[in-house]
DNA sequence: ATGTAAATAAGAATCATTCTCATTTAGAAA
DNA sequence: TTTCTAAATGAGAATGATTCTTATTTACAT
């Protein structure tokens, strides 16, 4: 369990779900997904808990895909991949982001820099795969 | 004027607009700023207009800041500071994306990159500042 | 047992964005 | 100049993601 034993069963179960993917499920994924295990879990719970989780930095805002937000437990900068025909969004693990970015940002902003994110889009190899094969979209 | 002469009015005043600028605006700033010089504008042309500059690749969306879509007739990729505080969204002309990097993602990704976003988060010059004054929030 | 504060479910409300459809417009054709 | 046509638009309805409200439930402390 993520945090204590209290009654944090959903939040629980919303944070736990989310450390055990890699695929920056949306709010909607995310209850979908729980649900057959939870039933009587709501939607609101899983938006109040990810805007928690936010402030709290245990989860990040990684995109916003189609107009849907995506989520990511893992909050240590990294880059990511966004399909723009399957929404898929990707982290690109071999890609580093230099550190040296963060500061060369503080001090060309004049302001604070706390995160950073680097996205690449485009059409992901599955994709373009299928394409390919002529597949019907 | 942005296009032809033809009926183009409304359109080439929202990419002349997009243009003149680097505030990086939403669409209901656009609107808001042009209803005084054309007053029978409409959102709807606005929003229509946008998404067909997007497809012309004449104008992309940079970001989503607090769920509002920010768009930018600089097409060319460039790093953006995004601040919380204010939502304020500001070019950092003085960093560049090494074009390296494109040619990196594309092949971690397997796929076909077609643009990339780099962006820093956190509070803007103006937004410490007024902060440190303590203005109220 | 009972009280309390936090977490939640359910659904209403909000807000950005998209869609529909009737109208207007600019240029082409007659 | 009229008439025609296709594209652009205005107005407002519809959609969909997200947030808010309120009553209820829960887990723990008393």
């Amino acid at each position: 369990m993520a945090t204590s034993q209290k009654h944090f069963k959903k939040r629980d179960a919303i944070l736990d779900y989310l450390r055990c993917t890699t695929a920056h499920p949306s709010a909607e994924t995310i209850y979908t997904d729980l649900k057959p295990q939870i039933p009587d879990l709501a939607m609101g719970t899983v938006y109040r808990n990810l805007t928690l989780f936010k402030q709290q930095g245990l989860v990040s805002s990684v995109a916003t895909v189609s107009g849907v937000e995506r989520f990511d437990a893992n909050t240590a900068p990294h880059v990511h991949f966004i399909c723009t025909d399957c929404d898929a969004v990707i982290d690109l693990h071999e890609m580093q982001i230099p550190v040296s970015l963060h500061e060369t940002a503080a001090r060309c902003s004049g302001g604070n820099v706390c995160s950073c994110q680097l996205s690449f889009t485009g059409v992901c190899s599955a994709c373009t795969n299928s394409m390919k094969s002529g597949e019907t979209a």
